[in-house]
DNA sequence: TTAACATTTAACCTAAATGTTAAATATATT
DNA sequence: AATATATTTAACATTTAGGTTAAATGTTAA
């Protein structure tokens, strides 16, 4: 985990929209991938991937596994980026 | 431009590590490469991208290019990560 | 336990990213 | 003009990322 990771897992359209469909609810994996025109098995590693950085979280529930957003690892890439934007804390 | 090549840009350890050394002033292409153990060519490259991200500027100097940090792109990519945060303004 | 559904993992392919060396370009100096 | 220095670009090799299909896993329910 780290910096590196999460701004991998970002650097990715899909990722990014998954986690802006996110913000809203939980949702299952199925329902993630309704909304992209690619297989599930990709939509599954993306997942993975955005887990691997720990920008989601996944509980099964069932034969449904739910994924929420967890915003906490954001932090430190706020941090980074606000250092090198000058760490004035203001602007 | 935009937040993907933002991200992208910003996915790379050694184009972070550029821009944390362009925090404290302009430097040369040839200054920036005496600080990686990988080519010339190969961080010419990488300042490339960082340019066409526009988070860097060149201005050549005689035989000397000389690179500073433009942290204006990064404005977007803080409120894209704030608003993924819960936008609350706070916190 | 078998069938059906949800999701992931494996195997494979292609495209993109990163590194290298060698050639090209731009400037300075003699 | 010729040479030296700084940097980029081209050509190529290797690695990594992202997509696909097919097989595997986990869960539910008949």
């Amino acid at each position: 985990m780290g910096l590196q990771q999460t701004l991998k897992a970002l650097s990715d359209p899909i990722r990014r929209e998954i986690l802006n469909m996110l913000k809203s609810g939980r949702m299952s994996a199925g329902e993630i991938c309704e909304h992209f025109p690619v297989t599930g098995a990709s939509i599954s590693r993306h997942l993975s991937v955005l887990k691997d950085a720990d920008l989601v979280r996944d509980t099964r529930e069932g034969q449904f596994i739910y994924y929420q957003i967890n915003t906490s690892v954001l932090e430190e890439t706020m941090l980074w980026i606000a250092d090198l934007k000058g760490d004035n804390d203001n602007d």
